[in-house]
RNA sequence: GGGCGAUUAGCUCAGUUGGUUCAGAGCACCUCGUUUACACCGAGGGGGUCGGGAGUUCGAAUCUCUCAUCGCCCACCA
């Protein structure tokens, strides 16, 4: 079988994929086994894969890979979100690209226009995760808004509203004059932006004198309906129950006096807006103010404001500062820097806006939920974002869960009259008749007497509930999926979701079911450009994943993105890394072309060097296997990637390999071959939650097997107890290395045999001396007692080494290089006895460590002793 | 304004309770190289007073304080 050079992954990936899928080797069902499960953070219908996705699902499918191999019943659950207002954003941007508006279609025939694109889009996401080799079991494929899952976002509403936890209230909210609809408060974006603050003049009412106030929204003063100024300031104790006009529209409108003035900012004077700011908004409360709501719900004047009406609130802003200077009122303009709220999604300025929503409140869910992360029943990695999850939790607010959007779960409220209480709460319309006629005592109510509800949920409404609703734990909480899966193990998600949805999710799991969703919070860092900037479409930095994959393949990106991407930390991604994750690929295929290349005879003898090989690859191997374990289980995923990248290429290829390769034209004894064969299944055992295509496909090839025969469902390698002969080996590592310098230094040849004398120390060891003489190409190893004539020599240990040289040694510079290394030993000698002969290191310090420190002064002693033996002979 | 965290080789990062192999890894860089897999390779090599300063200690990258710079989260100062 003649090999390609190189792994073809545009060939062979999407077979194996597809090789995977016939088989069924995704799909879980509850069995005796313990299960291992992951929820997938649900992706975004509209969505198309990015960088962060790519991070996120290479690292998930390495966790559930492993598992599978651990011989758990792993269980990866893929699906996808509804995303209210970025979905209907994108629905309502392609309706208007066809002429045609939102408003001008009844909520009926936009549904159906958003669940077309849904069908059309919906699925992508998921398909270009296939083609990262995410193991998903896609027969569990769910959707935030399917039947059962939104059945559960109904019952749970239900339920709240129940208990008393969610209720209907006129309050200050964050509203989006863009997607025109309300928001949570995490849904607001802090920026700091330069802006201007306007002092402006207003008059008090019958008398000539003026009393200046600072503002940045100036057009805000039409819905003025007080001046503010603090009790204590001196400067306005004579304004005390005088008026002050409003200027342009000429309302009186009172001074009254209130603690919360800083006395320091702008005037000490502070115009009162209770419908457009939340501060105003407690102080009118609070001073039983008129509340003059100036703006309508696309951020245009509305009549009330008097004057620009329906202009737009930024135009007005302009506008106004013109006016007000024209007419004398506008005293002068500093520029400042303030904090402006966003909206997440539509980065339109945020109005506060009193408003009737619906609410969750929380504090008695945030309890047990933040208890069990902070003792440790759910883990956070990293652990120090425990801190910002409790900080969030002790300051919980209630959560605005009502939207004005169509798109999404609408709220089981019937109303059966016009009044503020006039509804019911129920799961299904029926039982909402049943109860409104219960409440009002009118039998003859009729389902089309009632109305719901107009707005939707706020879609983490819905996905607070992914863990529980994927296997159906609200609909039959008693079915074996539900106890089988829940708990699931790990969540892998990014930071910037933490409240949203991490925070949410646990208290739901408490709140509904008394347990946790997850055992274990993984935490990715987003991921950037190589000058840490955010990918984003404007600048053009994000690569398109899926030309990645076809360039590199699955296995090089997916290697390349967790080559350096420790828990929490940012990802600076360049493209270098899935040139190395891709060259890593070509490695191992090259590995296994070597060995397939062999000639294997029963009949070879097995060599000495092959049987060392074998004892210390072994020990090598479990070193290295221990390390990985322990690094999975405290979630280092990039260390595991990186022991089983130097375990590979080092260790295997560079060393193992080189050991145990027959000489030129010779065969291979079997006993031998079967060896590397284990070795190599071992190390592809490893590679393999990480690079899962190329370790099947050398697995397939490597021995003869059942084509059903499965990497990917086989078994983790075993940790075991192996011969100690790392250390030992590694000082052989040093001799061959000093060799090789000495052939580099000399320009000798590799083809040019050697020949190594050496004055050995009584205590050396010759057991790898087999090694040597293959590795570096020697004639022999020869101990003899006096020195060799012309010859370069070294120190290693307490044994000199000589290697006889054709040409004159350069005498002078051997001796220097001799008297250096004397300097170097003795200084160190220096430092360590100048240690021991200080008492209190020796009273104070451990006996181990003070031991420690005689060894190194008698190593050190003996060197130099040989050392200057060696000078003097020169 | 409050809180959390960071600062170690050109870059990205390890460094567990202070003391063995404590100054490390990968990449990048330099030199040489067709040695029976791989130039997407091999062999060899250079490179850091562990952000600055002070302190505790026999001993500090590691603990304390302070300064500087940079992140992130939270917060209603117009």
């Amino acid at each position: 079988m003649e090999l390609p050079k190189k792994y073809n992954h545009i060939k062979r990936d999407q077979a194996i994929y597809k090789k995977w899928m016939d088989q069924n080797l995704f799909h879980s069902e509850p069995d005796e086994r313990e299960p291992y499960t992951i929820v997938i953070p649900p992706p975004n219908v509209t969505g198309v894969l990015h960088m962060g996705h790519m991070l996120n699902n290479t690292i998930q499918d390495v966790l559930v890979r492993r598992a599978r191999l651990l011989g758990k019943n792993a269980c990866w659950v893929p699906g996808t979100d509804h995303a209210s207002i970025a979905t209907e954003a994108k629905v309502v941007k392609r309706l208007e690209a066809q002429g045609i508006k939102k408003s001008n279609l009844s909520r009926e025939d936009f549904m159906k226009h958003a669940w077309d694109w849904t069908e059309e889009y919906g699925g992508t996401i998921l398909t270009q995760l296939k083609r990262l080799g995410a193991s998903c079991d896609w027969d569990r494929t769910r959707f935030t808004l399917e039947e059962d899952l939104s059945n559960g976002v109904i019952e749970v509403f239900v339920d709240l509203f129940n208990k008393g936890m969610i209720y209907k209230g006129v309050r200050m909210v964050n509203w989006d004059p863009k997607a025109q609809t309300a928001l949570s408060d995490e849904e607001v974006i802090h920026k700091e932006v330069n802006s201007k603050l306007y002092y402006l003049n207003y008059q008090i009412e019958g008398e000539e004198e003026f009393l200046t106030i600072a503002t940045t929204r100036p057009e805000t003063i039409l819905g003025d309906t007080a001046i503010c100024v603090n009790p204590k300031d001196e400067r306005y104790l004579h304004l005390k129950g005088k008026r002050a006009i409003v200027p342009l529209i000429g309302r009186s409108i009172p001074i009254i006096q209130d603690e919360y003035v800083d006395l320091e900012f702008g005037t000490g004077c502070l115009k009162v807006t209770p419908a457009h700011d939340i501060n105003d908004y407690e102080l009118g409360l609070k001073h039983n103010l008129p509340s003059i709501d100036i703006l309508n719900d696309d951020g245009t004047l509305s009549e009330k404001a008097e004057l620009y009406v329906g202009l737009d609130r930024f135009e007005v802003r302009k506008q106004i500062a013109k006016e007000l200077e024209a007419k004398g009122i506008l005293a002068k303009v500093e520029d400042m820097k303030n904090k402006v709220g966003f909206s997440e999604r539509t980065d339109a300025v945020i109005e506060p806006k009193l408003s009737l929503q619906w609410f969750l409140n929380m504090k008695e869910m945030a309890k047990p939920a933040l208890e069990h992360v902070m003792d440790g029943t759910i883990k956070f990695y990293p652990e120090n974002t425990k801190n910002t999850y409790k900080h969030w939790m002790n300051n919980i607010k209630d959560w605005c869960i009502s939207r004005q959007l169509w798109w999404g779960q609408q709220i089981p409220a019937y109303y059966y009259g016009d009044g503020a209480n006039d509804f019911v709460i129920a799961t299904t319309l029926e039982k909402a008749v049943e109860l409104a006629r219960e409440k009002t005592g009118k039998a003859e109510l009729k389902a089309t007497d009632l109305r719901q509800d107009e707005d939707v949920l706020d879609t983490w409404f819905s996905s607070w509930l992914w863990p529980i609703s994927v296997f159906d734990g609200f609909k039959n909480p008693d079915n074996e999926d539900f106890k089988y899966y829940y708990p699931t193990n790990d969540l892998v998600t990014a930071p910037d979701i933490m409240f949203f949805w991490v925070a949410r999710m646990i208290m739901a799991g408490y709140e509904y079911k008394g347990l946790p969703p997850f055992k274990n919070v993984y935490y990715t860092g987003m991921v950037r450009d190589e000058k840490r900037r955010k990918m984003s479409k404007q600048l053009g930095n994000s690569p398109d994943p899926i030309g990645l994959i076809e360039k590199y393949g699955a296995d090089g990106v997916r290697v390349g993105m967790l080559l350096s991407a420790p828990a929490g930390n940012d990802l600076l991604f360049d493209e270098g890394l899935c040139d190395q994750g891709r060259n890593f690929s070509n490695k191992i295929w090259n590995a296994f072309r070597l060995v397939k290349g062999w000639e294997v005879n029963e009949k070879a003898e097995v060599s000495v060097v092959a049987e060392q090989a074998n004892e210390w690859f072994t020990a090598i191997f479990q070193k290295n296997l221990a390390e990985i374990n322990a690094n999975y289980d405290k979630f280092r995923i990039s260390d595991v990637l990186m022991s089983s990248y130097r375990l590979t290429w080092d260790e295997f290829c560079s060393w193992y390999l080189e050991m145990v390769k027959p000489d030129y034209q010779k065969p291979l004894a079997k006993k031998t071959y079967f060896q590397v064969i284990a070795h190599f299944e071992n190390i592809l055992r490893v590679l393999n939650p990480f690079m899962p295509f190329i370790t099947e496909e050398i697995w397939q090839l490597l021995s003869e097997r059942e084509s059903t025969d499965s990497l990917m469902v086989n078994t983790w390698p075993v940790e075991e107890r192996a011969a100690d002969v790392v250390q030992e080996f590694e000082s052989y590592k040093k001799l061959i290395s000093e060799i090789r310098t000495i052939r580099k230094d000399k320009n000798i040849s590799f083809k040019d045999q050697l020949e190594l004398k050496v004055i050995a120390d009584q205590s050396a060891s010759t057991r790898y001396d087999a090694v040597v003489i293959k590795l570096t190409n020697l004639k022999n190893i020869e101990y003899v007692n006096t020195k060799v004539e012309n010859s370069l020599s070294f120190v290693l240990g307490a044994n000199e080494y000589f290697i006889p040289f054709a040409e004159e040694v350069d005498v002078a510079a051997e001796k220097n290089k001799l008297k250096e290394e004397i300097n170097y030993q003795e200084g160190f000698l220096n430092a360590v006895e100048k240690k021991l002969s200080n008492s209190r290191f020796v009273d104070n310090a451990p006996e181990q460590v003070v031991a420690n420190e005689k060894k190194k002064q008698a190593d050190a002693q003996a060197k130099i002793e040989v050392l200057k033996k060696q000078l003097a002979s020169l």
